[in-house]
DNA sequence: TGCATTTAAATAACGGTGTTAATTAAAATA
DNA sequence: TATTTTAATTAACACCGTTATTTAAATGCA
């Protein structure tokens, strides 16, 4: 049968046809991102819509079935790109100081204008669905198991995000330098963050409007660094 | 019935009747709210359902909506309690303390653990339905407009739950006594109270453990409360 | 007491959700 | 060209909140 076709099909023949595919499969997969990422940040986490995704490129949900393997997942990877802005915008603030205070009061105001600009993105990473920020710590070298076991014992040795490590950074460096006192750095930084974090929050929440967090947060950055110091 | 049982049932055969009526009616509304309540507990404000409350009394789901508008007014009665809860439990904490340090610890220890303690509760005042505190806020004298305009604007003066204004009490009397520093005692309250809740919320979140948390909790409110000092 | 009215509750149904099994049709392979 | 693989669909399931309609019992009144 081969034969009929091509002899030298051996070659690659199915390879070729095969990549052609393979293109269109990414393409739609793509296109289902693109219309996930829409319908994200139309209707937010609440109401991310698995048959409202596929409606919105003209297929059927189950197809969506094809190329994720449930909302979940599709979810997850729909706000991949956002995660990896957080942490590059963290990055970039963390790199415009060298000192540690500077860098630490930098560090929190973009923190807290990241969610304030990325409310939907923001809820999901901290307050909605912080399991994936887990998964995502733990890596693609992690096995089912052990994402399973982090995910039911978030106790333990927690994976850090990269903004906490930075904050740790930050604060060991001033250590170093004799800026703050000597202690547990990622005691320090977590308190730091959780107060940062708290006020962002509040801030996407109706008990606080955004501009009163906005009028607050210099003065608690302040407050917070200032008690690392002598 | 009425007339055959006594003729001079004219006095109140339909009070007598009705009360008896009305007596069911709350018997059965009791049972419901009492189903939603454990239904709460055991699935939390994510997995509660109306269909399965009614089950569990042996109801159909459209008994409850003779006794509630609908599922979002039966979790906001299935919570008052709970709210209330927290109200007094703040309250005690700061009835407790005379002198304002003390006392802004304590309100800020008794929150935190509160907090732990309620996860499904605190998740959802102040996570997760901030609305529902809000309403509440707004009182019995709000018509609907107000409560309305309320949600979508949450800016504004804005309504304050008990615990803030417990801690603005406690500043603005440290104020008084010349242990605090002056300024707007609403705003370091605010601060300190997002600093709180950013801890507490991260404690419910699978970011943190409850037991780091723990750790953190007082050194923390240590540094807060001495940037209030002068 | 008998009849009419009110009303508590149930049934049936609508539109929505995520998801799985079975089916169609088109493309890839031999 | 015939066979196999596979992308996509249709049909279905089990949920969800909610509304309109119907049943049946309790109440009101002559």
């Amino acid at each position: 049968m081969a034969t009929s076709t091509s002899p030298i099909a051996i070659i690659r023949p199915r390879k070729k046809s095969r990549a052609r595919g393979e293109v269109e499969k990414l393409e739609l997969r793509a296109s289902i991102l693109r219309a996930a990422s829409e319908e994200f940040l139309e209707h937010s986490y609440e109401g991310f819509s698995l048959r409202r995704v596929a409606e919105r490129i003209g297929y059927t949900p189950t197809t969506i079935y094809i190329y994720f393997k449930d909302k979940d997942q599709l979810l997850r990877e729909t706000v991949r790109d956002g995660f990896a802005a957080f942490d590059v915008t963290i990055q970039n603030a963390a790199l415009k100081h060298t000192d540690p205070r500077e860098r630490l009061h930098a560090l929190g105001q973009t923190y807290f204008e990241f969610g304030l600009q990325n409310a939907a993105l923001y809820r999901l990473m901290f307050m909605q669905r912080a399991d994936f920020l887990l998964l995502r710590l733990l890596g693609s070298g992690a096995t089912e198991e052990m994402r399973a076991a982090a995910l039911l014992d978030p106790s333990g040795a927690p994976h850090r995000v990269v903004a906490q490590d930075l904050l740790v950074a930050a604060i060991k460096e001033g250590i170093e330098t004799g800026q703050f006192l000597e202690g547990d750095a990622i005691a320090k930084a977590d308190a730091l963050w959780a107060s940062v974090h708290g006020l962002t929050s509040l801030a996407l929440s109706p008990l606080m409007s955004p501009d009163h967090a906005r009028s607050l947060i210099d003065q608690l950055l302040e407050n917070l660094i200032r008690g690392l110091e002598p």
